[in-house]
RNA sequence: GGCCCGUUCGUCUAGGGGUUAGGACGCCAGGUUUUCAUCCUGGUAGCACGGGUUCGAAUCCCGUACGGGCUACCA
């Protein structure tokens, strides 16, 4: 049989940095066995729908290159992929349950349902639960009068619960975690089927995945809980249940608990894979995308963060992920993300792209203002790929290519600078300014001159480079020099050298 | 609180009864460079703790501690 992968995502907000990577676990499984990797959108939860959050995903999605096969917008003989759109599904099936026994009409309302959880609690009971110790002193269909509760019914009175079985250990596969058991006094008996006719994601994920045919069911690890309702649904059903794989979660860089939305602005990194404009919050939230990350380097970072192919190799493309890729290499504890070693994978990706193909992503990412050739850019971008972590870094790290230095590094340059030099410097700049070949041929040049009047390279070359970057760093100087042109590196080494006279 | 899952360098991880506990990021030092970066070489640093089992435990078992998740008519 086919191996059928989802991923579903709910609509409501951007995709988490934590759902990409299962996203891509998803992808990578379908990849590697030739089966068929699904978005299937989980909008059972009307209140929560946030606009713009789907076509968010969407986009995100395709950005990465994790392109479903079959969802919403992408075709597939399974669909509709958005749950709101298969509502008329779920109720039959919720009733079925209750018809065998295995599911309640419940009646009882949000007050009651407080008030009941306030008193359990004053008896010592934490956060009670609705479950076969409670249910019968409540309101449904097990407590009530047939005709009473059946006129509620009729009248769409409720909600379908679980009815969970007395002391039964629920034993599930995990496959990475070997064998997990649930014992059902634990267990609530959980909401299937909301007042507004809607499923809850437990009903809607198991009719969803058995509809669709889906084999392996990988998500985060905050589902491991109720995995047990879910496969005892499954059993109520008569369904085969798919094999379960859950996640580790993403944690904060340092400090408790899981990466959170908030943690990007607090670390000063993105948690997003794209820019999202949050309209009730009034905020934006960055994304790798915007923040310059090739969706490659990205990918490869994340693929690691919880799984490992069983070797060294680190640096993955995509197609090399999936072939390595294999469940049971899924690492069973969270993962930090670790903000230094995410730049440092997109650092060997821009070193590893050509110069040229380089130059749309740059220009995406450059201020507004600030134009230039693309023969200009793609050598700044050629002389300074390995000296930058992201797209954006180019411009920042590299300002002194779009403008002159604004200020120059006083310390080394009263270590090296004297007026006596002048003479030398009148010579240098006559070098500097008129067109050489070639770096290197300049490079002699000078240094031969130097060489000449025995005058010490690290006083003036060091010099020369305040001039045109303001500060000792960059690519070779005679690279910036000839980048530069003769007419712009005449006017920094004037405006420097009389700088340099004043201090 | 209850239930479930977990715990190897600061971080991501390999190893899964006998290893000098391996790699990567970071960090440090040296080399290369006029500088920064890249690159090369070297270094730093770890099996949470306590009991078992065993000739032998990082590895298996139990407990403790710590971390994480769940505990909604949210997903």
């Amino acid at each position: 049989m086919s191996i059928r992968v989802r991923f579903a995502p709910s609509p409501t907000g951007p995709l988490h940095i934590g759902g990409v990577r299962t996203a891509l676990y998803n992808y990578l499984l379908a990849k590697k066995e030739g089966g068929t990797f699904i978005l299937r959108i989980e909008d059972t939860d009307q209140t929560r729908l946030v606009p713009g959050a789907e076509d968010y995903i969407k986009e995100s999605l395709e950005w990465l290159g994790l392109t479903p096969d079959e969802g919403p917008g992408y075709g597939g003989d399974y669909g509709p992929y958005r749950q709101s759109e298969r509502k008329g599904l779920y109720a039959q099936y919720a009733q079925q349950m209750v018809a065998d026994g295995n599911a309640y009409h419940a009646f009882d309302t949000p007050e009651e349902l407080t008030k009941m959880r306030e008193e359990q609690q004053a008896l010592g009971h934490h956060s009670a639960k609705y479950d076969a110790r409670i249910r019968m002193q409540m309101r449904n269909s097990l407590t009530l009068d047939k005709e009473e509760s059946d006129k509620l019914i009729a009248a769409g009175e409720g909600i379908i619960r679980l009815k969970m079985p007395h002391d039964e250990d629920v034993s599930f596969v995990d496959l990475v975690r070997e064998k997990v058991t649930f014992n059902t006094n634990q267990l609530d008996d959980k909401v299937i089927l909301k007042k507004d006719g809607m499923p809850t994601y437990h009903l809607a994920n198991i009719v969803d995945d058995h509809l669709m045919k889906i084999t392996h069911v990988i998500r985060g690890e905050e589902w491991l809980s109720s995995t047990a309702h879910h496969v005892l649904m499954y059993r109520f059903m008569g369904w085969e249940a798919p094999h379960f794989t859950h996640l580790p979660l993403i944690l904060k860089p340092t400090g408790k608990g899981k990466l959170s939305k908030r943690d990007g602005a607090k670390f000063g990194f993105a948690v997003f894979p794209m820019e999202w404009h949050d309209k009730k919050e009034d905020a934006v939230y960055q994304g790798f995308k915007e923040d310059g990350f090739d969706p490659k380097a990205l990918l490869n970072f994340l693929v690691l963060l919880g799984w490992n192919p069983g070797n060294d190799e680190e640096l993955m493309t995509v197609e090399r992920m999936t072939e390595l890729f294999s469940l049971a290499k899924i690492v069973k504890s969270g993962a930090r993300f670790d903000v230094d070693k995410c730049n440092w994978f997109n650092q060997q990706y821009l070193m590893a792209t050509p110069d040229a193909d380089l130059l749309a992503p740059v220009k995406a990412v450059m201020p507004e203002g600030i134009t230039t050739e693309d023969n200009y850019l793609q050598t700044v971008i050629g002389l300074m790929k390995e000296r930058v972590y992201k797209y954006g870094d180019f411009y920042t790290e590299g300002s002194f290519f779009f403008s002159a230095p604004a200020e120059y590094d006083e310390k080394q340059v009263k270590k090296r600078y004297k007026s006596e030099q002048d003479e030398h410097f009148a010579a240098i700049r006559t070098m500097v300014t008129s067109s050489s070949e070639s770096a290197e041929a300049l490079a002699n040049q000078v240094k031969a001159y130097l060489k000449e009047k025995e005058l010490k390279m690290g006083v003036y070359l060091p010099l020369l480079r305040i001039m045109m970057c303001g500060a000792l760093k960059g690519p070779d100087l005679f690279d910036i020099i000839i980048t530069l042109g003769s007419e712009e590196v005449a006017q920094r080494y004037d405006k420097a050298l009389e700088v340099f006279k004043k201090l």
